[in-house]
DNA sequence: GTCATTCTTGACTGATCGTTCCAAATCCGC
DNA sequence: GCGGATTTGGAACGATCAGTCAAGAATGAC
């Protein structure tokens, strides 16, 4: 061993999130990295190789804490339409902040293989929990039977691009939180 | 007069704008901005001014293209949900070329003034038509009544840029349908 | 304490960025 | 055809870009 780091790596990975979601990829400079993750360029190059792969270590990064913070939001109450609301409850309410996702979709859209891969893998395991959340709360009676559950599970995802776009174009908190009873009400 | 152009501004205009719609305004360079407007970087410059004032120029031009075809779907059909109907389809037809608007509130999110101030007047129009159309329709009874058309007219809005992120990152017509679908189905 | 190894710092690279300058080309009114 | 006006294309600008290099600073193993 020799000389230890003087940062830690996923410290710097959620500043680097910071910048990324605010300005996306093509906005954010080296320069703006060094300075916001605190840490030295060539530091940053050692440890992540380059702005791409920094850029997909974050989005990577971020996913799995969007994918976790869905999953117990949805896991959070008893009857499944709860927890559905729940999840739809979170996005309105942490929506006031860029989604780096969404960035990324609008950035790249679907030109970037490794992009693609990551939300991929990503959505995969939370597209399978909401399907069942809301296969449950068909049998609860709480949403309507004669509704294709993948179909309402991409539509709750599509809700909460659009609600996060909403945010990042100004909308308040009001507005959103009706944008997600909304979306919410579709599958009643 | 003197030598006359040898292009016409509103087709560089159209031009820039499925550039930028693509690449976003980072992403794109004045480089990329002269071979495919096909015009040399000297008229460009003095033609628009700048790569911003582009930029602003071909978001204010595409809103406007956008808001028209929005309102001649919303008026294309007697009954005011089916005019709703078609408007949704539409967006769900068009969604395979990225939209600007969301792109640029992706990008830029309410950092800029200029484009705020765009896409409200150009939105204002719009909003005024389909909260007329949701009143008449909830007359019609083809919409429920407890729903506020202000919520309502935000939620297809934001229900759009749903379809179209979805749309960015690979969704096929099918499930883009499915999603519009959802979408008109939260207003019954 | 010494050495080998690693990390940090800041100057530096070539490439590309948006933008401008300038001379040549092109047109209209006369 | 001529003169004034304007566009055009290409070379060139300084600034900034992402990324690298080299030298010094700091550590653990012995």
């Amino acid at each position: 061993m020799a000389r230890p780091k003087e940062f830690i790596a996923e410290e710097a990975l959620d500043a680097a999130i910071g910048v990324f979601r605010e300005h996306g990829y093509e906005g954010t400079s080296a320069e703006m990295l060094v300075r916001t993750l605190g840490i030295g360029r060539q530091s940053l190059y050692d440890t992540f190789g380059d702005k791409w792969q920094l850029y997909l270590a974050a989005v990577q990064r971020y996913a799995a804490r969007e994918t976790e913070a869905h999953l117990s939001a949805l896991a959070s109450e008893r009857r499944a339409v709860d927890g559905l609301r729940v999840m739809v409850e979170r996005v309105v309410d942490d929506a006031a902040e860029a989604c780096l996702g969404v960035n990324s979709i609008c950035e790249f859209g679907t030109g970037k293989p490794e992009l693609a891969a990551i939300r991929d893998s990503a959505g995969r395991a939370l597209t399978r929990a909401i399907v069942g959340r809301i296969r449950e709360a068909q049998a609860e009676g709480d949403v309507a039977a004669d509704i294709d559950p993948s179909s309402a599970t991409e539509f709750l995802h599509a809700s909460f691009a659009g609600i996060r776009v909403a945010a990042r174009g100004g909308a308040g908190q009001r507005r959103l939180r009706a944008l997600g009873q909304l979306a919410l009400r579709a599958l009643t």
